[in-house]
DNA sequence: TTGTATTAGGATAGCGTTTTCTTTAAAAGA
DNA sequence: TCTTTTAAAGAAAACGCTATCCTAATACAA
C-alpha cells in the first residue's frame, strides 16, 4: 500500500487538513509545522495521489494534445514533435501534465476528442490544426472549453489558434535576398493551393512590391510536392528564367534545387543564391548549408501552452490568437 | 456541472451500481437494462470521470513516456516521435492513455521520473534509453514497477527493454549487396564508438565472414557524425578503396555519399551501389531513392506498449526483452 | 478584566467512481 | 404449494484528497 496523506498526518502529529495545506502552499500554516510535515513527506517518500486530488479539486492539471498520430502521418509533419516538446516543457513547469491523444481514428464525429473534453480528462486541449473537425470545433465553442489550435485552420473564427507568420516569413526571406542585391529572384512553391506555400509566396510578392519590382511577372514554379518534382521544377525554372536567387518554400524543395543546380552545373551560391524555410528535416543534409528563415516551432509549442494556461486562468479573455515571428538565419547560400 | 453517474442512474431508473456495471461490462446485467442505461448515457453525453474511477480502482490506466524532450534534443533522435505514436496507438486501443514527461531537467536524482512512479500517475512507464538514470533504474527494479526501456541501455540487466536488432540489420544490408554480386563492399560508420554504428558494422563483418570474404581488411570509414564529415569520409573511401558498393550506417551518411559521388563523377548505382538504414529523415530527399534496411520504429513503439501491458497483467513474467526485426527494402541503388 | 480580532490548526463533508455484500424477484424443483 | 436456487439489481463503504467551516489559543485594545 502506498503512503497516503493520513500516514503523513499521523507521523507528523497533525491533521490531514494541515498536511493538505502544506502540500498546496496555503498560508495559515506556521513555518514550524510546514517544515515538520515536509520532513515526514520526504522521509516516507510521499507523493500525493493525483486522482484523489483531481477528484476533489475538480480539475485535472492535465492538458491533452490532440493530433493525427497514425503511422506515416507522424513524419509528414516533422514539426509536430517539437511543438509537443515545447508545450510539454512549459506545461510541466507550471505543474501540468501533458497527455497525447490520437484522433486519426475519429470519423467526422471526433469521438476521441469529445471523450477527452466530456470526460474531463484534461482541463484544456492543444489541437493540431489538421486534426480538428467541425463537431469538435463546435463542442469547444459551445462548452467554452479551453483550447488552442496549432496552425490556423480557419475552421471557425471563434476558435483560438496560434500559428507562425508564414506571410512575414516569406517576406523576410525575400527581403534578405533583395537586401543583398539579388535582382532576379524566383520562388519555388510546393503543391499549388497548399496553404503554407501560398502564404510564403504571398510574402514573397509583398517584398517584391515593396522593392518596386515587377512581382506580377516574377519567376514562380510549383513542384507538386515531392522530391522528384522539386528537381524537375527547379531545373525548368533555372533554365527558363535564369534566376540569381531562389526562395524555396520548403527545404525538401531546396534539396531539389541543389540537385538540379548540380546537374546543370550552376554553382550555389555563386551563380544561384538559395534561401529556404525551417531547419528540419533536410537542411542539414545540404552543402553548402542553406540560409533559411527559421520558425521556432518549439517556441510555438511553448507559446501555445502559455496562452492556453492564461486563457484557463481568465476565461474572460475570449478569443486569443497569436502569430509567432520568424527569424532569418543567414548561412552560406546568400 | 458535468453529468455524473448519478444523473444516469436517476434518469434510467436504476442504481449507480448498475450503471457502473454497465460501463465496465460486468456480467449479471440483463440485456434490457444495459441497453436502457447505454441509451441514457448516450443521450446525456455522459463520460465517466477518470479521476474518480482511477481513485476507486487504484490504478490509472495511464502509461507515462519518459524521455529527454528539451529543445534541440528532440530532433537528434527523429525516431522518438514515431515510437511514441506507435505506443500511443497501441495503448489507446487497450483503453490506456499516454502522458509525456520530460526528464531532461532531472539531475542524477531522476526527480520527475520518481514522481511519476511514486505518485502513481501511471501504471507503467516507457523510458527512452537515453533518459534513464541509475536511481530511476533501481527504483523500477526495487518496486517492481512495470516498465520498458526503448533501446537497450545496458544499465542494469534486470531492466526490461526493447530494441531493434541493429547487428542483424547490418548483416541484412550487407547480404543484400553480396547476393547481388557486389564484391568490394565498404562500410561507412558515424562516430567511432557510437553504439548503433558499431552494431551495424558488426553485422557487416559477420555477413562478409559468412560469404568467406576478407572482413578484416574490408574498407571501413568513419564520418565523425556530421554531414560535412560524411562527404569527406565518403570521398576518401571512394578514392582510396574504389568500392563497388557501400553500406551507410545512417541516411545522413548516405546523403554524404551521394554528394561525394556526385563530385567525383561516380554514378549511383551504376558505379557505386548504396544501401542505408531507416527511411527518415533524409532518405526521401535523395535521388535515386536509396535501398535501405528499414527498422519500423513505429512498430517498435507498438511492441513496447504490448509488452508492457502484458507484463502489467502478469507480474510473474519477470524480465522481458525484445528485439524487433529489420527488413530490407530494395530501391534504385542496388 | 472583558471583549474582539487574528492566527494556527482540526473536523468533516464532499468529489464520482468501484466493488463487496445484500436484497429482491423470478425460476426451478419437490 | 412451499422451498431452494439463481439471476439481477441495489446499498453503502471505501478510494485519498481538497476546501469550507469551526474551534482554540493568543494578542491586542478598551
Amino acid at each position: 500500500m502506498a503512503v497516503t496523506i493520513k500516514d503523513i498526518a499521523r507521523e507528523a502529529g497533525v491533521s490531514i487538513a494541515t498536511v493538505s495545506k502544506v502540500i498546496n502552499h496555503i498560508p495559515s500554516i506556521s513555518q514550524g509545522t510546514a517544515i515538520k510535515v515536509r520532513d515526514v513527506m520526504e522521509r516516507l517518500n510521499y507523493a500525493p495521489n493525483s486522482h484523489a486530488a483531481g477528484l476533489a479539486r475538480k480539475n485535472t492539471r492535465n492538458i491533452a494534445f490532440l493530433a493525427n498520430l497514425r503511422q506515416g502521418e507522424a513524419f509528414e509533419n516533422p514539426h509536430m514533435f517539437e511543438i509537443l516538446c515545447g508545450a510539454q516543457n512549459t506545461l510541466s513547469a507550471k505543474g501540468y501534465s501533458l497527455s497525447l491523444v490520437d484522433v486519426s481514428g475519429d470519423k467526422e464525429q471526433g469521438a476521441s476528442a469529445q471523450k477527452v473534453i466530456l470526460q474531463k480528462e484534461a482541463d484544456g486541449v492543444i489541437i493540431h490544426g489538421a486534426a480538428i473537425s467541425k463537431p469538435v470545433a463546435s463542442l469547444l465553442i459551445k462548452r467554452a472549453f479551453p483550447h488552442i489550435v496549432i496552425g490556423h485552420s480557419g475552421f471557425d473564427t471563434r476558435l483560438c489558434w496560434i500559428d507562425s507568420n508564414h506571410i512575414l516569413a516569406g517576406q523576410l526571406a525575400t527581403e534578405h535576398l533583395l537586401e543583398r542585391g539579388y535582382k532576379q529572384v524566383a520562388f519555388l512553391a510546393g503543391q499549388e493551393g497548399e496553404d503554407i506555400s501560398r502564404m510564403r509566396l504571398q510574402g514573397f510578392c509583398r517584398a517584391l512590391r515593396e522593392y518596386g519590382l515587377d512581382w506580377e511577372n516574377a519567376p514562380i514554379g510549383y513542384t507538386g510536392g515531392d522530391y522528384a518534382g522539386s528537381v524537375a521544377a527547379a531545373a525548368q525554372l533555372i533554365k527558363e528564367r535564369k534566376p540569381e536567387a531562389v526562395v524555396c518554400a520548403s527545404n525538401l524543395i531546396a534539396a531539389g534545387v541543389y540537385k538540379a543546380a548540380g546537374e546543370l552545373e550552376v554553382k550555389i551560391p555563386k551563380e544561384l543564391a538559395v534561401i529556404t524555410f525551417d531547419r528540419y528535416p533536410y537542411s542539414n543534409a545540404l552543402l553548402p548549408v542553406p540560409s533559411l528563415v527559421h520558425i521556432n516551432v518549439y517556441d510555438m509549442g511553448c507559446e501555445a501552452a502559455k496562452l492556453l494556461l492564461r486563457m484557463m486562468k481568465n476565461p474572460a479573455l475570449q478569443v486569443q490568437s497569436f502569430l509567432t515571428l520568424p527569424e532569418v538565419i543567414p548561412n552560406e547560400t546568400t
